[in-house]
DNA sequence: CCACAACTTGCGCGCCACGCACATAGTGCG
DNA sequence: CGCACTATGTGCGTGGCGCGCAAGTTGTGG
């Protein structure tokens, strides 16, 4: 059989995430405070693509910084959507994202940098905005019609997943990451 | 007794909203399409400043045009941290939301532009998040220590209120803002 | 009245996003 | 297999932007 993907497609993702791991990478190194001496041709040339390639697959540096958590993002509203349709909300939203946060904790380094950066602030909300589109779908789902009920959960369980992920970068305790978010989830999961 | 405030910050103030409006009306002006069309020259001349003044007060043009909004958000942070401590959590927020979008409509043109041009999203989202704070902080007042729990839910309020004005733009029907609003608040304040 | 501080402005530099045109490589069809 | 076709990589040029720097200007306080 032909492969899955045509090469066309696979290429294009491996640069996509080159590009995006190069970007993150060199602006852990530089830190917050020197961000803006991430200089386009740098993430371009630790990709091994030429600076105006990269600006065909992100128009900003922050984008592309922020893209793996963009993506992430996008991979966990799909997971709702595919949960079985008959699961209790509550239980399918802290199923789907124990799914990604249960096994392996998060970058800690990597989500402080766009969490605590004031350059990178915009394109974070984004970010973890991305997931209310398919949450407020998957909720609405179970709960009938009311688009508004299932878009402001959806909001709310954005949110919580935000706001958990600064609670774990600013304490040091080692509670992990996940009990955290399940504590989170749990106070806006109860108006379900 | 001297000025209440003295004419240096007074001037300042008075630049800061010149800038921002003309911001705000040349965006609208040229519409969500044509916004590269808005050039900082544009804004500076409307406002009647210099480019490189604009400049002092904004660092970009995004920044300049959401500016309202942000400043809103952070009055209304304002408005609850000074609602009575003895009010219930629900009641206080819904009263200090009433107070500000209760009597006057927000305006729709400018809030259609910032909710719903893909370059102002991110800029729109840091508006909106500006009132998590206070939020937080208020509600931290009313309920104790939790820490984790106020920000929770001052990130539902506020995605609650953004939620809102979505829809409010997105349907033509005449429902007010406010009485979506507080549909919306009621869906969040029921954990509380 | 005067020294000081805050603010504005012009200038210049480096950087960046992006349109355009061309080269190259993958794809599908006869 | 060979040949059009299309998607993608790249170089170049352009317009615009953010900001540091160094005057010039205008409130402010002693």
């Amino acid at each position: 059989m032909e492969d899955a993907v045509d090469m066309r497609t696979r290429n294009r993702q491996a640069t996509r995430e080159a590009i995006s791991t190069a970007a993150l990478r060199l602006a852990l190194e530089r830190g917050p405070e020197g961000l803006a001496l991430v200089r386009v041709r740098d993430i371009a040339e630790a990709a091994g693509v030429s600076p105006r390639t990269y600006n065909n697959y992100f128009s900003s540096r922050e984008e592309a910084i922020c893209a793996f958590q963009s993506d992430q993002a996008r991979r966990l509203g799909q997971a709702l959507l595919e949960r079985p349709a008959d699961e209790p909300l509550g239980q399918a939203v802290t199923a789907a994202v124990t799914e990604y946060y249960g096994t392996a904790e998060p970058d800690r380094a990597g989500l402080r940098m766009i969490m605590c950066t004031p350059a990178l602030e915009g394109e974070a909300l984004k970010a973890f905005t991305t997931a209310e589109g398919p949450l407020a779908e998957a909720i609405a789902e179970r709960t009938g019609g009311d688009e508004l009920f299932a878009r402001v959960m959806a909001a709310a369980v954005a949110g919580a997943i935000r706001v958990a992920g600064r609670h774990w970068i600013e304490r040091d305790d080692s509670e992990p990451f996940a009990s955290i978010l399940r504590r989170a989830l749990a106070h806006v999961t109860a108006a379900a």
